[in-house]
DNA sequence: GTCTATATTTGGATAGAC
DNA sequence: GTCTATCCAAATATAGAC
């Protein structure tokens, strides 16, 4: 996982659109006001790094311990710092949470949207979908504790840190929903399948891999593959040979094909 | 679900092979040994509901928050009674969960058993398949909170109570890996999944559904059947039209196929 | 059997030295 | 900025009355 800490801090690579480091989206309703600075990187750039070093941390051991699991002892050994000091960056343990469930959200839904951005305008909607199969599996298995803190924490977290959440993970819900449409639309999907259950099923296929997977349980290609394939075949009405449209759906293309917005 | 509590405890439907309702498997090293009679249903029978109120309660609290989000408080409520009481019955929290867990598992493992068994003998395997896909569904969503309470925290418990709960968990492994490999033996896995890879997607699928679905999300059947048509067209390398069985294997059979052992 | 204290431990959070 | 010392609020667990 290129972020996970393990003591160097490496500038980790998919950073939040919001930029900088110090995010701290402000939220109106958040509590009582600030009474402290809570260091947004006093100095520019640079300066500290133990920032990230905490955040990282938190996403280390939120992943592994789930929410009402994770000390703030535990973040400071891992950031190798005393857990007092968290409190320069952070106003309290539920806001360090937060923002590690946020910065999850924003990089998955980054890697992904980013994944999809990259194909080619006419590539098919099977093929959109396997892309997004694989980009939402490599940020959750390889690449993120960020991911896997939120993925595993967002049925366990508060109900007002839930629902504040919600709106970000909306996002990408709908960017899920628009390939099921996408795929929907061009009459590929076999018809007995209901479409969002279909959404959601492929979705926690994918989710439920960081309960099990480790590179002992086969390779990351391997999974991808098997998933892509399953996926695929799960989903077609074509079953993989050349069969007509579906009946009853004219041309495959109910809703004019809306591609990038 | 069946086995919610909500006030009215009604004698559970699928109760434990162990019989009775006071389990408490003599496992041997068990931390010191038991000082206080920890009550295994004292007068026969009917006594004692209370042991089954409270392990109830357990199952719903535990599935909602969490491991360590578990208060013996929050049990008692909605158990109905006072935390200390809880004491009287289970010698500590986590005797508590771990019973939750292992009854979980039981439970988990007799609802698919039971339904593959009540199946013609000469059931095809991906049918066999699609009947444990709705029989897993089924004691996920609809019948227990001990399941839901399985799945969502075996992965955030801590590491004693998980390698105990490992044989239990095997079993049931062992039970879908067997229904994969018939499949596979029967030349009906599509060759290019990797067989424990597609087999954990497809569990996965069913266990994270405990995330999501509820019944404004599209009604059981609905989650059932699309769920199998998914694995049941995800899996099969006979693409549901007449196909020759894939080459390389001799009519479908490299071991002697094997039903209930 | 179940309750009302209460002892004990843990972990979040603050004060203030350095 | 980061630490040590400390406060305080839960939460587990026990004692002992009823």
């Amino acid at each position: 996982m290129i972020d996970t800490p393990s003591s160097i801090p490496r500038g980790h690579g998919q950073t939040v659109p919001s930029g900088g480091g110090a995010v701290s989206r402000d939220r109106s309703a958040h509590g009582k006001p600030r009474t402290r600075p809570v260091a947004k990187d006093p100095h520019g750039a640079k300066s500290s790094r133990t920032r990230e070093r905490i955040l990282d941390a938190a996403a280390h051991v939120l992943s592994r311990k789930g929410y009402a699991g994770t000390r703030l002892g535990d973040i400071a050994d891992q950031a190798q710092l005393q857990a007092p000091a968290i409190y320069y960056y952070f106003r309290s343990r539920e806001e360090l949470i937060e923002e590690v469930m946020w910065t999850g959200a924003q990089r998955v839904r980054q890697h992904v949207g980013q994944a999809l951005d990259a194909l080619p305008a006419e590539t098919a909607p099977m093929d959109r979908i396997c892309a997004a199969v694989e980009a939402h599996l490599r940020i959750e298995l390889e690449l993120s504790d960020f991911a896997t803190a939120l993925i595993r924490n967002s049925g366990q977290v508060p109900e007002d840190l839930r629902t504040r959440q919600l709106a970000e993970e909306a996002e990408y819900g709908k960017l899920w929903r628009d390939l099921f449409r996408d795929l929907d639309d061009a009459g590929e999907l076999r018809p007995e399948l209901d479409l969002r259950i279909a959404h959601m099923l492929v979705v926690g296929a994918l989710n439920w891999a960081a309960e099990w997977w480790n590179p002992r349980r086969g390779s990351f290609e391997t999974v991808v593959r098997t998933a892509q394939s399953l996926v695929r075949h799960g989903l077609s009405g074509r079953s993989h040979l050349a069969e007509p449209p579906r009946p009853g759906v004219i041309h495959g293309q109910r809703h004019p094909a809306r591609r990038t917005p």
